[in-house]
DNA sequence: CGCTTTCTTGAGCGAGCGCTATAGAATCGG
DNA sequence: CCGATTCTATAGCGCTCGCTCAAGAAAGCG
């Protein structure tokens, strides 16, 4: 079919809007980025955001999964790819420490950092993020324990101590590039988290 | 002298109506504290609270202090104390596990997470907390240097890695304790961060 | 008892919040 | 061209924000 669109055609583009308030959510925060903040950023007015994005929860849910799946596959492709539980770890901390610093981004994570202050009123946007942290706790301990099992790792490994301390220090990083610390820096944090790791 | 007070006596102890403010921002954060918040935990009407402790910002800036003498000694007294680095890192992490899940408290620390998200208006705030986690870096730095000097840890150490990698760890777990993580985890994450050490 | 001083109370300021009603502009099918 | 449809722009809704004015209450001093 193809049915033409009908009506007056939309003055702005769709994704490139996006981005934009991706980037403000990022560097900003949910709560503390105003209606006002986004349609500036966007280049729009409001009743377009909202024809566009529905409401601010619903816009910002759209762009935590644009986020997730834009800049937040390193972790994924690091824990999928990598032949050995270590490795898998070590290369999530390192390319965290280039991710949280790379130029033209805000530094640290979004979903790690958005949502640390939140009234009750955004309690849900927040508890979300915290699903999704706790989701990658899960994961760490996932590829560990299949480390374990493969014989990479000692039998007696504590394997969910682990997977929240690689999560701690991840989150700690992330803290620290949004106070300034430079890929470098972080790199090695990255490096002493991984001197922790059994038969270091 | 002693002369006495003239005028109508305050209503309301100053001490505990702090402390209820103090908790306030522990929980909530700076800027998701609204001044009808704190002037229902403190008891007391909005002309009281600007007469005894001036705007949002000073009240803020006195709950922070108080909160670092009476919340925050146990790292000074960790480093001070112990006779050496590894010991004092080692117990600055481990206590904090217990103060960051402590019942009766707002989970983690107020230094930590009361500013992440911060509009510009509160930058100055936000600026604060940050010069005062750069400071807890200098301070595990120059303990870990005096270790390297006391022969106890490697000559080759690097100082400044151990010291931010630390203070990348205790902020992981402050947020790891506002996720919901209990007490055993967090001790579970400082003994996972010791390993990280020279000579473990 | 006044008089002064200090605090409390209630009301409300201007500004910004998230969000929307309304009217006009731009594109379609016919 | 006309009407239907869908967007944009202005303006403003009710609400909350941080903060303060004005009036009254409670104390000490003479």
């Amino acid at each position: 079919m193809a049915t033409r669109q009908r009506g007056r055609p939309r003055s702005f583009d769709r994704d490139t809007a996006l981005e934009k308030a991706l980037r403000t959510f990022w560097e900003h925060g949910y709560e503390t980025t105003s209606i006002a903040d986004l349609t500036r950023a966007m280049g729009i007015a409001a009743p377009s955001l909202y024809a566009a994005f529905g409401d601010k929860k619903t816009l910002f849910e759209e762009v935590v999964e644009v986020y997730v799946h834009r800049y937040g596959g390193f972790i994924g492709r690091a824990l999928a790819e990598e032949p050995t539980a270590r490795g898998a770890v070590g290369r999530v901390l390192r390319e965290a420490a280039v991710e949280y610093t790379e130029p033209g981004r805000p530094p640290g994570c979004l979903v790690i950092n958005a949502a640390v202050n939140a009234a009750p009123a955004s309690a849900e946007v927040a508890e979300a993020l915290r699903a999704m942290r706790e989701e990658n706790v899960r994961a760490f301990a996932s590829r560990i324990r299949a480390g374990v099992a493969a014989g990479e790792l000692p039998e007696d490994t504590d394997v969910s101590a682990l997977a929240r301390f690689t999560a701690a220090v991840l989150q700690g990083m992330s803290q620290q590039a949004r106070d300034g610390a430079g890929r470098g820096e972080l790199e090695a944090v990255a490096d002493a988290a991984m001197r922790a790791w059994p038969g270091a």
